[in-house]
DNA sequence: TTGTAGGCGTTATCAT
DNA sequence: ATGATAACGCCTACAA
């Protein structure tokens, strides 16, 4: 036997008081008498009343929900995503997540669909193949708070949270330099991706600041895929004058790199220096142990529902300040030369 | 400036006719004009109008969306929960994903929390802390469709979807048996997790399959965790009779008794073998790389959420029988003692 | 074929 | 302090 959950009515019936009486008094509203908040209230407790949400949202037009769209749940953004989740949930808000799986109309898809379960706003990581933004850019025409993290767009106009891709390349560019490595190559990200970009500038910087020529042979876009990593590697180890060092622009990368430097029977770090970035758990397990750039994902993830929060609970005023988190050179086997005790 | 969302009524109004005539035109009803259907819909076109889902959600008392319901985001659940999203989403349903954290208490309010928003049912792989069922066995009395996967628990009644653990387990242990191994020990996870037991009572079954005693020393049981898989090992390690083979029942685990492995300075797999479950892409990429039990996560994830959809549009006939689907033994450099080739 | 009215569960406005 | 009523946007008997 199934009987439906009881409602303000049934409440109201029992009580021989009217329905408005009974939501203010479960409300708690002021101009109710003590003495029938009580008894609503006894009733409530027995017949474990439940508001109904569906009412509430259909009524408030808000239904406390926020939309997730991220490319994927690797390492990194799974950590952001549980970070955002802490704080949404500590708000009372519900996160819906949804994998864009890195194609841009996958993306545009999830965004329509969330947009029509009636999300009240979005935290969003823009999938790889998007160059197009208007499907965003009509969720903040109709005025629904949205937030940009980690894969940050410029022609997207929207508060910000990320890491500082630049600084990162850098660290780890120049530790290579620091490190004697001479022919540094890059393989980095999809040309599109901001993420790419930054880390690609970063490596630049360094390679200028220590008066290094900028050799275009040894910088290679390719797709933040293992598979592909491997095959980029094996053509830079077959170059001619072939690099000494690489830094790849994610660790799923310098995984597939250290498959082709092993094949190819070089060492780490004398043959050949490797470093990562995002500093994934399993680069202290390998052998050798591989050098990467460390970000604090969960806290990004936090800050972006924080700021998310800020965001809708102010929009009309809205901060498009980006919010930069510095990252931390974590200098392992795969590039340390020198001896570890002398870096002390 | 922002102007709301069109209505049926709009749409009514600007036509001069009725809200019904416009609601059956927009749902395609069969007793509606051509006519009026057309011009009903060139100006749903005209002014985009989109059904409001909250209005749908409190009329229908449905939301077209699932709880997922998951312990953690590892790597298997990641995946299985793909995979779950996939159909669900095909089927046109959205899901909603919350982390319980491995917390009994969590768990509860997850619960809780997506019975409030109205989910239709639920997907659900239970925390390892969970012991009591009543917070689902609660759903299950309101007729609420639940299915439950990967962790399931004897005590839940409940469509299953699951991978044959103790088959897997049997298969692990064998193989080490196969290779030569005489003291094999096991590292099981928690107690109460039947996924636990029963990888569990595939090991016991393959001891006592090749009359093996069965010694309780060798028996340890620890969370699936890195950190506590190495204490364990090292505990292990330094029995005065040590194991000569490990079979840990996660990946985790396995590269916690690694480090502790390597650590006490034995190789694999001569001095020592060692096999985990999942097959985590990883372990391929370790030195030496690491066997392990092979389980299509995806497909699991996949299968969960057709059982929940065929039991959601059948729930005066819920079908209890478990779905089990098979595991596949990966031997790699860890465990196998004899050369390759011979093994062909 | 079309329109009217009531209801889903709640809150807000206005009376009383 | 309490009650009646309209409204949120949609659907569906029932009536016309």
């Amino acid at each position: 036997m199934l009987n439906k959950p009881p409602t303000i009515k049934d409440i109201a019936r029992q009580l021989n008081i009217s329905v408005s009486t009974v939501s203010r008094a479960i409300r708690n509203a002021s101009d109710v008498s003590a003495e029938t908040k009580k008894t609503v209230m006894a009733l409530v407790e027995e017949l474990n009343y439940q508001p109904n949400q569906l009412a509430l949202n259909l009524r408030s037009k808000q239904t406390h929900t926020i939309g997730v769209i991220v490319p994927n749940l690797d390492y990194v953004l799974s950590m952001m995503v549980r970070g955002i989740d802490e704080v949404a949930l500590e708000a009372g808000y519900t996160v819906i997540i949804c994998q864009s799986n890195e194609s841009y109309g996958r993306e545009i898809l999830n965004a329509r669909r969330l947009l029509d379960r009636g999300v009240d706003g979005f935290i969003v990581s823009v999938s790889s193949e998007t160059n197009s933004f208007d499907h965003f850019k009509k969720i903040q025409e109709k005025n629904i708070p949205m937030v940009v993290f980690d894969r940050v767009a410029s022609q997207l106009k929207a508060p910000s949270v990320r890491i500082d891709n630049t600084g990162g390349g850098f660290m780890a560019t120049e530790h290579l330099i620091e490190q004697g490595y001479k022919r540094i190559a890059v393989l980095a990200g999809p040309q599109n991706l901001e993420i790419s970009n930054s880390r690609l500038d970063g490596y630049k910087n360094a390679l200028k600041k220590h008066k290094i020529k900028i050799d275009p042979s040894l910088i290679i876009h390719c797709d933040f895929n293992q598979d592909y990593a491997f095959f980029a590697t094996e053509e830079l180890l077959s170059l001619k004058k072939r690099p000494d060092a690489i830094f790849t622009i994610s660790d799923r990368m310098a995984l597939g790199a250290m498959l082709a430097i092993k094949k190819k029977g070089l060492q780490m770090p004398n043959d050949i220096g490797l470093i990562g970035f995002n500093d994934e758990p399993v680069l202290n397990l390998l052998t050798p142990s591989i050098s990467s750039i460390e970000q604090p994902s969960f806290e990004v993830g936090k800050l972006a529902a924080k700021l998310f929060i800020e965001t809708m609970h102010n929009m009309d005023n809205i901060d498009l300040s980006e919010r930069i988190i510095k990252t931390k050179l974590i200098a392992r086997e795969s590039s340390l030369k020198i001896n570890a005790k002398k870096l002390k």
